[in-house]
DNA sequence: TGATTATATGAAGCTTCCTTCAGCTTTGGA
DNA sequence: TCCAAAGCTGAAGGAAGCTTCATATAATCA
């Protein structure tokens, strides 16, 4: 079920030519920009491929409906900051506690400012049909890759468990979301950073002494 | 502009006999339902008024558009919950830091779950056109009511600067958001409510210890 | 009871938008 | 150079949905 509905949102047909691929690439880049300007219930194909400067036909030659737009969006994202987590992981294997949260913490932060109008964008569209799915994935392997981290500290005897990755993880997502949804400033980023720093590095502290030698 | 946006959500006309009052209810009651059963972008007027069992002629004499359905319902939720929170906040006046962070945080879980299904519902609308401005709205009644409880703590110098604050609502509201999302068994719930505590109370320690008598 | 106000109905006008497809242009290799 | 494959076009079919309004019913009160 969950299989088909993603395979409905796939490629129709992948770009050959070096043209093509320039398209595909500003259809992808229109949409965000339209999501941004317009709104997501004001997003149409149309406009989209408008935007592109290619032609509604040129759209639906690469993507077989609206959905499947914004799905390959927000997947890509997705990937990218997932991506950018387990790489921070696993760079912060052996350290101490405190350097693990700083390095998880800075390191999505960074991904996600690193194009604050996609991960903005995405947000209007993260509630829609696929989008939970997607989220939910790239939660799991987030979690997975704090989970190999945290494996390796040296100065706890055991990890913390599952739920306090999850709720670190959606602390790290809700609290960038709220400085992103307020315009995110640099010195709001900067802030962020630091706070964010600070709370996982307090919180996975204060797991492990409340929540002790718990085995997942 | 904003004022205008919002006054553009305001109902139509206001109930008079009881029977309206009653046909109001339904249609709001109708909306959340249709939007969990089919999602934000297949909400139609016409499903809402037949799930409330009134025809949309109807509809349309208490609201003046679809989106001011959908404003009414995330205003009421709103206010439901930061009401939770600013009592919370009263009734927690004067007692220690940590004290302070439980009450919030148990009283923002309890609000948010008292309804699963309206929170679950109204996540899919919030980056609706009028949700950030609502939600901004109810993130800073939040942080006043939470500022004023913080200035009676018996035990620090000064309290949490503001975006302190900012960053606790925020991580409080993701880690809601992510358990709603992921199903909120009785289990997790109460796991959430238990760790939010805790992520709260280290992290308003935390704050206190690194960024010392700054005034807001 | 009769007049007035409140409430409810739902067919239909109007707009918007998704998606297709038959035909045209460009590319790249033989 | 030639041609098959790749890429592009955009008008138009068809579906869906928002909103109105002329009409009908119910409540209220003098």
């Amino acid at each position: 079920m969950a299989a088909d509905a993603i395979q409905a949102f796939e490629p129709r047909k992948t770009p050959v030519q070096a043209r093509a691929t320039v398209t595909v690439e500003a259809i992808s880049e229109a949409t965000i920009q339209v999501l941004l300007s317009h709104g997501a219930d004001r997003l149409t194909t149309t406009r989209v491929a408008e935007r592109a400067g290619v032609s509604v036909g040129t759209l639906y030659q690469y993507y077989p409906n609206k959905q499947s737009l914004l799905f390959a969006v927000l997947e890509n994202h997705l990937d990218k900051v997932v991506a950018a987590v387990e790489t921070a992981c696993k760079h912060a294997r052996h350290n101490p506690l405190r350097e693990m949260a700083r390095e998880v913490a800075e390191a999505f932060v960074d991904a996600k400012m690193e194009r604050t109008d996609i991960s903005m964008a995405l947000y209007r569209i993260a509630a829609d049909l696929g989008g939970p799915a997607l989220i939910k994935r790239a939660g799991q392997r987030s979690r997975k890759a704090l989970e190999a981290m945290l494996q390796t500290a040296p100065d706890t005897v055991s990890p913390p468990e599952r739920f306090a990755i999850e709720m670190m993880l959606a602390a790290m997502a809700g609290t960038t979301r709220s400085v992103l949804e307020a315009g995110a400033s640099p010195a709001m980023v900067r802030k962020l950073r630091e706070h964010l720093v600070l709370l996982c590095q307090s919180y996975m502290a204060a797991v492990i002494v409340h929540y002790p030698a718990r085995d997942n």
